[in-house]
RNA sequence: GCGGGUGUAGCUCAGUGGUAGAGCAUCACGUUGCCAACGUGAUGGUCGUGGGUUCGAGUCCCAUCACCCGCUCCA
């Protein structure tokens, strides 16, 4: 059984010194996280094997390591500047937050007049609906007008002639003003924009406008905000680390004289303002990516017999799931999941996601794995033809030197190459990891007395919570129920199933009796869960069972007792041999028993504990984590039976 | 930003207006021949912060800060 919740995870991380709260001293900074001993060595694990497995073990990939701050430019032209930020509104009656055009696209269109309707365009500054407004609507072309765009807009809307614009057009241009509008507070409540919730009118605050990239400026100077001294000097923190490849594919291209198709592999950090970080290390506004940019021909070059962008893509995405299994994680917890195409980034042809179903909020993203086209490249490059242009609605770039063409000698042309995209989250990998290593399991026999008490106080929890069963069907209103009758009906016959294989199902009901939240309130169950769980924690282990090549520390060195001198001399011995190969430590600091748990719930795959018997006959005891599993080895084959299990 | 929750020892948490507590962890000494052993002792606290009520506040009141969960986002 994976971790039950993230709860679990997070306390085992900060206890073991894998992960703590960033800046603790001063109260914590929201969501930033600081990897300590254990944590910075399993990170290095996962971000080694993915390198292994897409550089090392490839003939087509190389390795690239870019800088973290880039040129403001480069996040113009690559659409982030203007895609990352999005206006949010709240409703303050539910309390629900919508990104403004969300929200909008949501609304009748009879709403969406009534807000034209509410707006007064003269009383914006022109400045601004320069660069809000439509240059044409339907025929008419509105340039050198943008007031007469809007009013345009606004007629039609207002006359239901709304065949000229899709409704999502139509948002793209109201959501901005929105946020530039004075009264736009007045005018989206007046015009009762509803919830999509509820389908009622909501009491809404004033759209604000986010910006999902971290500023910086560089040099030394500091320069008044929006001038144009301060945007000369604005740089972004990388919020995907792909930039860096695209900026540096003809380096590596003309450098290792590379052919396409080929592939170039980046690990680093990436930052984004995200506006609800949390759940742990899974979402936070400094993270690390693992990411690969794979060039390949575009469509109209793909011979009779090679592989096209949909192939690679394909290929691309068995691969990466592969990689996810063959580090540990169950079938049941991995899936592949299709993007529709209104969730599709403003680059993607089509993305499929790998999803791990973590404890609590369910599934999740770990790796994105987007056909990219040809988007980036041209739009970083000079002198796109204007059918190109068009087709990726990309402005022409006059601010770059180059343009990122490739001369392939077997089609004898030159193009921009598309490009598949397998991006991963290098600190989600580590907690989808842990998540499912962490187990309990049951290692004592729990005693007979003990258990028959625990079995004795059962039925009355049920017969407790079948009243409250009953109470919650005489509900007829289902709004009203306190308790839904389904999820309560279902913990009865959990529990019952699972009191009837006592004492195996102590950890079970344990769970059952700690979970679910209406339980917690059952007189009975208050008074039995805490001496559920004081048995269930004595009897049991906690123990990480990670991939030996993830786990943080892979062999630990005992002595059977720490007062014995000649015990302690080999033990440290021993642990001297392989540390310059591979993290072993050496401890003596409890009895042997404790030893052996503290590196179960730190995932350490072997133990050797060094005896009596060491003397006479120079062999030790390997302990094996999973099974807890003894063997004798000798010193000489000890050598031998590491490096073969690790790889080294 | 809105709603909910939590702040007491390194960790997990008790604490009824009247001397600041437990378990675990840590350290010392003794004991201990393989799966969270035991005994004795010790270390460790501005009870998130600032005000107020009171003879007296961890506890009641007000304010404030931080973190956690949910809401958008997506590696």
């Amino acid at each position: 059984m994976p971790a039950r919740s993230i709860e679990q995870v997070r306390n085992l991380c900060k206890r073991r010194g894998f992960v703590f709260p960033g800046s603790a001293a001063y109260g914590g900074l929201g969501s930033f996280w600081d990897y300590g001993p254990l944590g910075v060595e399993m990170l290095g694990n996962v971000k080694r094997a993915w390198w292994r497995d897409v550089v090392y073990k490839r003939d087509d990939v190389e390795g690239l390591d870019a800088a973290i701050l880039m040129s403001r430019k480069v996040w113009q032209h690559s659409g982030h500047e203007a895609t990352f930020s999005d206006p949010l509104v709240d409703n303050k009656k539910t309390g629900k937050r919508y990104r403004l055009d969300h929200l909008l696209e949501a609304q009748p269109q009879r709403v969406l007049g009534e807000l034209l309707a509410h707006i007064n365009f003269a009383s914006m500054p022109l400045t601004k609906l320069v660069n809000i407004a439509p240059q044409s609507v339907g025929d008419v072309d509105y340039t050198m007008n943008p007031l007469g765009a809007i009013g345009h807009l606004a007629a039609m809307l207002i006359e239901s002639r709304m065949h000229h614009v899709s409704t999502d057009r139509l948002v793209r241009w109201l959501a901005p003003i929105l946020v530039v509008y004075p009264e736009r507070e007045l005018a989206i409540n007046k015009a009762g924009v509803i919830d999509p919730s509820t389908q009622e009118v909501g009491e809404w605050t004033n759209p604000r406008n986010f910006n999902l990239m971290f500023q910086t400026h560089i040099g030394p100077v500091v320069r008044a905000a929006g001038s144009e001294e301060e945007l000369a000097a604005r740089a972004y923190l990388r919020p995907e680390t792909a930039q860096g490849i695209f900026m540096n594919f003809a380096h590596v291209q003309r450098s290792l004289a590379r052919k396409v198709p080929f592939g170039i592999a980046q690990v680093g950090k990436a930052f984004r303002n995200e506006i609800t970080p949390g759940n742990f290390i899974f979402r936070t506004r400094e993270f690390e990516q693992m990411e690969i940019e794979f060039f390949i021909k575009p469509p109209q070059f793909v011979r009779e017999g090679e592989k096209n962008d949909a192939q690679w893509h394909d290929e691309w995405i068995k691969q990466r799931y592969e990689w996810w299994m063959g580090l540990g994680i169950d079938e049941a917890r991995l899936r592949k999941r299709e993007q529709s195409a209104d969730e599709l980034a403003h680059y993607s042809k089509r993305t499929v996601d790998l999803e791990y179903l973590f404890p609590e909020f369910g599934w999740g993203e770990v790796e994105g794995i987007a056909n990219r086209t040809d988007y980036d490249l041209s739009a970083h490059s000079r002198d796109i033809p204007a059918e190109d242009l068009a087709r990726l609605k990309l402005e022409p770039n006059a601010d770059s030197v180059e343009k990122f063409d490739y001369f392939d000698p077997d089609a004898k042309a030159r193009y921009i190459p598309w490009v598949i995209e397998p991006s991963a989250g290098a600190t989600r990998a580590m907690l989808a990891f842990l998540c499912e290593a962490y187990h309990e399991e049951l290692t004592k026999e729990p005693p007979t007395a003990e258990v028959d008490a625990i079995k004795a106080e059962i039925p009355a929890v049920i017969k407790n919570a079948q009243k409250k069963q009953k109470d919650a069907e005489k509900e007829a209103d289902s709004a009203q129920r306190k308790h839904d009758p389904a999820a309560i009906e279902a913990f009865c016959a959990a529990l019952e199933e699972a009191a009837a294989r006592l004492p195996q199902s102590l950890l079970e009901i344990d769970a059952l009796l700690s979970e679910h939240s209406g339980a917690q309130n059952l007189e009975p169950v208050k008074k039995l869960q805490p001496k559920v769980n004081k048995l269930a924690e004595d009897c049991a282990r906690v123990v990480l069972k990670l991939h030996p090549a993830l786990a943080p520390i892979k062999l630990a060195v005992f002595p059977l007792k720490k007062n014995k001198p000649e015990l302690v001399d080999i033990a440290r011995r021993i642990a001297q041999t392989y540390q310059p190969h591979f993290r072993t430590v050496y401890d003596d600091s409890a009895g042997i028993g404790r030893l052996y748990r503290r590196q179960d719930e730190v995932g350490t795959p072997w133990c050797v504990t060094v005896d009596f018997q060491t003397l006479e006959d120079n062999t030790v005891t390997v302990r094996e984590r999973d099974s807890m599993q003894q063997q004798r080895i000798s010193l000489e084959a000890l050598r031998e039976h590491f490096f073969t299990r690790l790889h080294v």
